[in-house]
DNA sequence: TTGCTCCTCACGTCACGTGAGGTGGC
DNA sequence: TTGCTCCTCACGTCACGTGAGGTGGC
């Protein structure tokens, strides 16, 4: 027998709070077992405690109620774990990200590294394997690490005349979302490549993680400002060593290209 | 010289966006070092950078926009140490949390653990030394190690008579904001003691973290509604073992008692 | 019968994001 | 001079929390 409970009683037994109880009913997320035509009361069954508890559990890690919902609502087993190793996967790269930054931390706040040293160059237009979409910030990584794969698969051998890059639009940097293009350089005309601007730029390599590459967007910002040779168009990474060369982020070799106006 | 850029120029070389300058604008968190009176166009200026930087490093860790602004406008480093340290304390504690949730979640997830074993008791009315406020769920691990550090402190020689516990208000469990007692039970009269309320409880005991205290009450709520002896009053925690008493999880016991109406 | 519990709005919070509609700067 | 950048509202998002004001249940 599953005896029938006023929202304050599933509300101690399940130590989720009356109003959260309420915005689940809301949101179609849990639903009383009964409802009171009338009066409006919401009467919660014994047996609807594990899904409550369920849906406090995975608030507590962070899930959205929207994947709890998948979770609650998924066909077979399969599909649930799937919504679940998701979240685990992101939770465990945001505790990795956070470490980094806690480690870096101190770094920037004793004085910031060593200004970066800049280069002025000239870049040429050279024909590219490439592939452009709309990205949002977060999902970069994501992105660049499935695209730059597909681009490798898609390359023909020996076609390569550089390392891997991407271009990010001002738009990107400006709004957290915006067109990326994903690049390969190839010798001569292949396939559906199209031809990289080519241009003037302020040069600066990065060796590391990616967590303190903001530190060498600053410097190139602020040697092309104060000299007053900044123009618009995207910035160029060139990736000599890249996330999918190596499986240490200590290693990684990081180019920054920013469009500039003279030589 | 240090050059001043727009906003749209300032966001790129910070990788904030214009939209969250705006927004630290507003909320006095970084003004920009230049406001054209007419126009209202903002002016960053590059010497700005690691401030603006600075401020999404720490967004990036979860710190709130009013945490950031106490580190920024610290007065010595000693101040600006204590918030990162603090949070940082914050950031490893939900860590762990989530990692334990997600170790017992799929226990939950395959039929949960064996059902509770119950008991039925009457506990007497005894004199304690009790400390009673109102606590935010959050903060209840802390609250209870502080006040019941600071009873034992009060206590005085071999007038300890039972387990440290606690009293939860049905509020409490319902708003997760509401009055909770700290106690030691004691001989005789004590200083400030104050007697408990004694009657007939529902008893169940768990062993292990306070993780997966929530099957207890589930198991204890379940009990007592399907049985129909309900009644009003405290939730009671004993702490058999107690943080206080070890540093490893795995070894705390710990008994809920559910007030009821009849033995 | 008296409160106590529950109900439904409506609005607040936090840190921005998303347009709309409009003016200024190069 | 043409857009492109920037501006200011106003409202949306997410998961509730915070009252206000009112009715039903034991």
């Amino acid at each position: 027998m599953t005896a029938l409970l006023t929202i304050g009683e599933f509300s101690r037994l399940t130590q989720v709070s009356v109003k959260a109880l309420r915005h689940y009913h809301d949101v179609d997320l849990l639903a009383p077992a009964q409802i009171d035509s009338g009066s409006g009361y919401r009467y919660y069954a014994t047996a609807q405690a594990p899904a409550a508890q369920l849906i406090r559990r995975f608030r507590e890690m962070g899930m959205s109620l929207d994947q709890i919902g998948a979770v609650l609502r998924a066909a077979d087993a399969d599909e649930r774990d799937r919504v679940i190793i998701d979240h685990l996967r992101s939770m465990e790269h945001q505790l990795e990200q956070t470490q980094a930054t806690v480690a870096s931390l101190r770094t920037l706040l004793e004085g910031g590294v060593a200004a970066a040293e800049v280069e002025l160059r000239q870049v040429g237009s050279v024909p590219a394997l490439t592939t452009s979409d709309r990205v949002a910030w977060d999902d970069t990584e994501i992105w660049l690490r499935d695209t730059l794969g597909d681009l490798r698969r898609r390359l023909e051998p020996d076609a390569r005349s550089g390392p891997d890059g991407a271009l990010y639009s001002e738009e990107f940097f400006e709004a957290h979302v915006g067109p990326v293009t994903a690049l390969i350089p190839t010798r001569g005309r292949t396939g559906d490549a199209g031809p990289l601007p080519g241009g003037p730029v302020a040069v600066a390599v990065h060796r590391g993680s990616f967590n303190e590459l903001d530190q060498v967007y600053a410097g190139l910002g602020t040697f092309v400002a104060e000299r007053g040779i900044g123009v618009d168009g995207p910035i160029r990474e060139n990736y000599l060593v890249g996330f999918l060369d190596t499986r240490d982020d200590d290693s990684l070799v990081t180019e920054v290209c920013w469009p500039t106006r003279v030589l």
